[in-house]
DNA sequence: CTGAAAGCGCTAACAG
DNA sequence: CTGTTAGCGCTTTCAG
């Protein structure tokens, strides 16, 4: 099938390694022999087998990168920062896509494709921390986003409650006092809360308004369809929000449509902010104030820590948790809030 | 490093044969010798060397799928769907993006990671037919989209001129009189046209509608923010359309932000028809009317195409040009036709 | 049904 | 500066 390093040595009459050299730029090979050999290449249009090279250095130079979906752009977004930032160490990434499913999680996590990968980042929804601890030989990994947890990996993620905390506080400013949360997940989740919910709470109770239940919705995930739904439950819940903070953009999006669909004026009616910053978020009839994660930043230091991992052939010594930067992007779903108060 | 077959074997005091045998699941293994060799792999962790493996079997079982960018949620639908139907034939899918660059388009495409991967689904944008004759030993590629090429690879594309023709006609059928395109390409292109440019054009000359350039807008890319600027130019000029065809969804949202800013209604002054159907259109505050092409079959009929000519081991004798299955999805931005019209 | 040995294509000692 | 050779870990004839 292939042509080999032995047909090229033949072709040009040198030994294999005299080709291995001139392959790999080495230094020590006089321009004669170069020419000669190169010549040979082109000739057989021979391509060097990347995987015998792989099989014999012990590593592949690519990385994974496991997202819960590419549906949700913002997945999308961070896979293509974080192929930036690999190619800048010259690694080349496998993209994979767990479908949210903790099966699928536990799979890639454990080392699935051991050895065709040199390392994997991973951003988990249902993992939990035991299934982390049991990990072994499977290579380096670092973790992403929301969830936390207590196990020796690098895990990067923006400051989740603070970010929330500032998007609610934003709402508060804007003289809202029924400031709903749409996104909360389902009951068998072991981690007592999000992240987001706890800022979402905390800012609330700081500024003395109410943060029960009642303003909280539920939702089984996390797009578009979901976040219309939960809007129209908290409506026909009688709940009567004058703002809502969504999980994500796409709940937020899906929000707005419910809005409208209901008559309803945004920010007039209900103020909404969202989470993640999507290239969406700035088109829509309403553009949407979001909390927009540093997304490159996320990758840089993601496959920086992994790089640097690979680098040493050890994990850190103690986990790192890196806090990349945000900030309110404030657009028209909650505008900025004028001197005495939006209504 | 790692546990090897060897390990194995010497553990379970059997050869490396029968280890292999039992991690690859033969027949022919008496139920007692697995039992003791599934024991030593489990004592020892042992995980196949998938990169040994390769090297052996001359395949990988990774297909690769390169579109522009993932920044586009066509993109992003249309990979999920790849890698659940390469799921379904076994194989991984590694995706890769070219930025829209003809070099990168390039070098995918000349087997950039040639021995990695056992095939190529590319989605090119500016790579031409002359590209890709010089094409050697890069294994099996498919193409997809709305670019022809007269080279001798298969081509998975819906009718694009047919579905454009659907939407205008849809337009006209509401009443409307002045339809422009948003989207064309640069004059760079060689192509004489986009196929949806040339359907937007016999559309509109078969129902004697004004079909000039001064109803064209070009635009550099193909994004939201390509698609406000060129709504923008196409009012500015003064070409008072009263209804936009866009290239595809993005820039059918990008132009629908321009509308609302310019306080012009769709669909009751503008209507607007998109291309792609991606998830968004449907939750605008107004949804997209849009050419749904059916990403299933598209993924389908590419993965199968690759598959077919990896067991042949050799390129289709006649490429092959199916064309899978599209509609129009009938939304707000451009509703049905009422009886008598739509004004 | 299991064992021994060759070799996939490449790189890295080690010689020359 | 170039050639020889031994594996990387696995699968696979070919014997037993």
């Amino acid at each position: 099938m292939g042509v080999s390093l032995k047909d090229v040595a033949q072709r040009a009459g040198v030994s294999v390694k005299t080709v291995s050299n001139v392959v790999n730029n080495y230094q020590h090979v006089t321009p004669g022999m170069r020419a000669r050999v190169q010549q040979a290449i082109d000739e057989l249009g021979y391509r060097p087998n990347l995987t015998a090279r792989h099989l014999r250095k012990g590593r592949t130079g690519i990385i994974a990168l496991a997202v819960p979906e590419f549906g949700n752009p913002y997945f999308a977004e961070l896979a293509g920062a974080v192929i930036d930032a690999a190619a800048r160490h010259d690694y080349t990434v496998l993209v994979d896509h767990t479908a949210g499913l903790r099966e699928n999680e536990l799979l890639v996590s454990q080392g699935f494709r051991a050895h065709v990968i040199d390392g994997l980042i991973l951003s988990p929804i249902h993992l939990e921390t035991e299934d982390l601890t049991g990990r072994t030989g499977a290579g380096p990994l670092v973790l992403l986003g929301e969830r936390e947890y207590e196990a020796p990996y690098d895990h990067i993620a923006i400051d989740n409650v603070a970010a929330a905390r500032e998007a609610v506080g934003h709402l508060v400013a804007l003289g809202r006092r029924r400031i709903a949360f749409l996104g909360s997940r389902t009951g068998r989740e072991r981690q007592p809360a999000h992240l987001r919910l706890r800022g979402w709470r905390q800012e609330l109770e700081a500024a003395g308004l109410p943060a029960d239940d009642s303003l909280v919705v539920v939702t089984d995930g996390y797009g578009r369809a979901d976040g219309a739904h939960a809007m129209a439950e908290l409506l026909d819940r009688g709940a009567a929000p004058d703002a809502v903070f969504a999980y994500n953009d796409l709940i937020a999006i899906g929000a707005m449509r419910t809005l409208a669909e209901r008559g309803l004026s945004v920010p007039g009616d209900v103020a909404v902010v969202g989470f993640d910053d999507i290239e969406e978020a700035r088109y829509g009839t309403v553009s949407l104030t979001t909390v927009s994660p540093d997304k490159e930043a996320i990758a840089r230091l993601a496959v920086d820590s992994l790089v640097a991992q690979l680098k040493d052939g050890a994990p850190p010594s103690a986990p790192r948790r890196p806090r990349p930067g945000h900030h309110l992007a404030v657009r028209e779903s909650a505008p900025a809030a004028r001197p005495g108060g939006d209504r």
